[in-house]
DNA sequence: CCTCCTGACTTTATTTCCTAAACTCAGGGC
DNA sequence: GCCCTGAGTTTAGGAAATAAAGTCAGGAGG
């Protein structure tokens, strides 16, 4: 197994690795690593949940928004709930399940890494923070990942973790 | 400024709005947000540097590589290196560069979520672990995500951030 | 009753992207 | 001179994205 960090430079120690196709993060990109999905995750997250609602902050063409709603409500990241404005019909509107909630360490990840690399001049446009201003135990500072381990280390720097087969791994053998 | 959590109902609070499209999120997907770019990057991670090494790992086409792994370089993500095997001529190989290392975060949370919603019946076949195995402070346990502010609170759960804008958002008026 | 209006989609045509497979190109070995 | 390898490029076909127009179900207004 070598080093997650392209820092290891002995290249002859790997033996054996673990197939590349059978991977959560190929599966978690096959459901939300389509172009759009992410950002309609993140308009949700940021209170989103009309059709028309996200069609107008984000451009998108509403057949596409359509089909990635679809998609997005198959793979349980979003759900359908009907709801009715005063003198009007029923409609439907998307929300986040909580597994579509779940995204927001990936979202707050991309966020710090775009804003690390390729903010705007005048510095990034959103900033998470702790707690909405309104809760009594109001924090305001803002977020940031971190990355900690089981026995309690934290602020792992990126460069100290490795990938190791789980117990799901297949393996490939080596040409 | 809505709460992140599409928990927060009261949608009348909702008063100005941060440009969605002036998002690092929106920027990082552009660059790291087509399809087989993030899988690159893991296979880099995972070792993989030369050309043909990306393919058999992938299946991606030949054609499709070639251009993600510019699209790369010329992002910063990934930079091009000559390499020369003995009695052999001059080839390049693909490293990831500082920036692409950074990616490790938003890696980490997408492939958690992956094993929370997407694993394999078996369990998954990544862990990804503290330290490598023949470093003399080794670990090994596994490695998560965790949210955190700069007043020190730390495993923030995703529920307690929200959006705020920074020095470089615009706004919208809300109709 | 008829028409207009709105929000939520479909349909259609055009362009762009992805895949697969064949082809090129620069050396080194035989 | 001919073949081999790794690293691409080219080409042709299919899938997906964009843009713009059209549909559809009700409510409101006349």
């Amino acid at each position: 197994m070598e080093i997650v960090n392209s820092g290891g430079y002995d290249r002859a120690v790997q033996t054996q690795r673990i197939d590349p196709v059978n991977c959560s993060v190929a599966r978690a990109l096959a459901v939300v690593g389509e172009r759009w999905s992410l950002l309609i995750v993140r308009e949700a997250l940021d209170g989103a949940r009309r059709f028309g609602e996200f069609r107008a902050r984000l451009g998108i063409a509403s057949n596409l928004l359509a089909a990635r709603l679809d998609t997005l409500v198959a793979a349980g990241v979003m759900r359908r709930v009907p709801y009715q404005e005063p003198g009007d019909r029923q409609r439907f509107e998307y929300r986040l399940t909580d597994q579509g909630l779940d995204l927001r360490p990936t979202l707050v990840a991309l966020l710090e890494w775009g804003d690390k690399y390729l903010a705007d001049p005048q510095g990034p446009s959103v900033i998470v923070r702790h707690r909405p201003a309104d809760d009594r135990t109001a924090c305001g500072e803002p977020v940031r990942v971190t990355l900690e381990c089981a026995a309690g280390h934290t602020h792992l720097p990126p460069e100290a973790i490795y990938r190791a087969p789980g117990p799901g791994a297949r393996f490939l053998d080596r040409a």
